[in-house]
DNA sequence: GTGAAAGCGCTAACAT
DNA sequence: ATGTTAGCGCTTTCAC
């Protein structure tokens, strides 16, 4: 026989049946530690170890974890959620969990495509990134199957969700820029209806309005539909065409901070000396870029980390929990940011 | 009943046995177009799917493929592995595969820990990104799981492997360099156990070679422990100790082709003008530092997306027919490197 | 071309 | 505390 050893093998070696084995094997029930200890011997002596698929079938467990993100998340060049997918795969090995990764559109039609890992009924819990398309959702609401958010938030639905301190971080830059001597402060903001973004640019507004700072609405650009690189470059060139004179801008996301940039580089203007610039998320690329960008830094591994543990605490647990989680941000004051150089009226 | 319909329903309602609906699912056997055609209308008037861990069991099989990284690899900030291994999770997915991922230190004892996929059998091939403990390899080889190599060789042992064409790309950047003038041309490598990096150091020798180039010891430096920013630093600080005086520098990597850059920076030396400088890998920052690299290009969603088509044929070829891929590379000229100013002897 | 029967390796009641 | 007995839902010989 030269086969891999089975429970059966085991439960035979140690004299044993089949369920007491199991039990030593999922540390369940009540097994007399003699016992226990014999079985172990007896496993590490065979070197056996169970199979994933019998285990599957016979528990109803897949032993993994469905990470959702959009395909636009996923193609995107910047690394944001890949990061935070990152984070979700080094956490998964400790809790002995596997992740399984899928990209969905945006339209969700059950009779037309549904997430493989779902039908084939190959996953315990969902962690979802990013803005997906609700029908999604509540379809595996309805599967019953637990799920998180990662920087999403669904305000009808009930669900646990890992979120960015998105109103705490743009309330830091923009303290930050006011603490410089900036008053006529821009919003350079994208998607206002994502979730994000509202709260970042009300907290801008919250701020400048806490520190008695009263603004134009040509200082806010909020129409652009992408918050992307491009979309910077081409807010920064409206809100210009707009009239008003900024000092400094706080952009949504670094990736507009960056498109602000080429823009005002284009017109010659320089960074920080004319005008002042932070932007929110801390994305790779920000401290490598000239002048290096000040931005709001984003934990996006450790949001990773923690939906995972959020997802493994609903598999284990029988009550519907719902957990929501600010992850901490932080202010990282770079060379795109200096004090004002001369009071102006 | 209110539960997911299972293949015993399919062929109750199909009346037909299990045997020919399983045929039917799977495409296999000789089962007659009009029988097909009804189980197939049965199937998805029922909505049915196969479950996965019920395969699995009966047909051994798990529909995953492992994608095996040493830690230090998954841990560095420099994205190259990870968007080689996005591009298997894009390619894995129209193969109707998942990927399973797990970093591996350097060491490799059975006894002591082995990849949980490996031992509960949950994939059905592997992938192998980058340098690994080859006891580890042979392990798995032993197991009888296909293996594809990515960014790495073992000479000794057969298996497939996806490379990067690294004597061409080492090749077009020195060739490059040459038409601009420049004839000093240092090497800045780093690992050079490593095949990619001693690949690109032959044909950086190779090439100066050809073209009746012959330079001193002093401008090649290959002991550098880390293929890192800090590696490059540390490199370029001591190929000028050593008393080379390049015009242009070849960069083992993009990484550290930054340090390079770093270090001449702060040595108050301008890139392009007082030395050209050209990298490898065009990582995610190249196009983003100032001056922006001059790279050779690597297109690592390829790489993985071709690791998995191998992966596959391996699985379902009874043959183990090792196959080599090398993926193309592409020199991209952008400002780090400029023709040499004026004639030195 | 289709069906019957025998598992795959494990877990989970239910007994004892 | 441990054993007995059924399956979990599918694939796979092997008959017919």
């Amino acid at each position: 026989m030269k086969h891999r050893p089975t429970i059966r093998d085991v439960a035979k070696k140690a004299g044993l049946s089949l369920s007491t084995v199991s039990l030593v094997i999922n540390n369940r029930g009540n097994v007399s530690p003699g016992t226990r200890e014999s079985v172990q011997k007896v496993i590490r002596e065979l070197a056996y170890h169970p199979t994933r698929s019998a285990r599957g079938l016979a528990s109803k467990t897949s032993g993994n974890i469905g990470f959702i993100l959009s395909e636009e998340h996923f193609s995107q060049a910047e690394p944001f959620y890949t990061r935070i997918f990152l984070g979700t795969e080094f956490e998964a090995r400790d809790h002995n969990y596997y992740i399984l990764l899928t990209t969905v559109g945006n339209q969700f039609d059950p009779d037309e495509y549904v997430p493989r890992f779902l039908l084939e009924r190959n996953v315990d819990g969902i962690i979802i990134a990013g803005k997906v398309n609700e029908k999604l959702i509540s379809h595996i609401d309805s599967l019953g199957l637990p799920i998180v958010l990662v920087d999403y938030e669904i305000k009808r639905a009930h669900h646990s969700a890992v979120l960015i301190d998105n109103w705490r971080g743009a309330t830091l830059a923009v303290e930050h820029l006011l603490s410089l001597g900036h008053k006529r402060i821009a919003f350079v903001g994208g998607d206002i209806r994502h979730p994000s973004i509202t709260d970042r640019h009300e907290a801008y507004q919250n701020t400048l309005h806490m520190a008695g700072v009263f603004l134009e609405e040509s200082y806010e650009v909020t129409d652009e539909e992408e918050t992307s690189v491009a979309g910077g470059t081409s807010s920064a060139e409206r809100l210009f065409a707009s009239g008003a004179k900024p000092t400094a801008i706080f952009a949504a996301n670094d990736a507009m901070a960056i498109g602000c940039m080429r823009y005002l580089k284009s017109r010659g203007m320089s960074i920080p000396q004319d005008i002042a610039i932070v932007g929110f998320d801390d994305i790779e690329i920000s401290s490598h870029i000239e002048p290096h960008l000040t931005t709001i830094r984003v934990l996006k591994e450790e949001m990773g980390k923690i939906a995972v543990q959020r997802v493994v605490d609903s598999i284990n647990a029988k009550t519907k929990t719902v957990v929501t989680t600010h992850v901490p941000v932080e202010l990282i004051v770079r060379e795109s940011t200096v004090a004002l150089a001369h009071v102006e009226d």
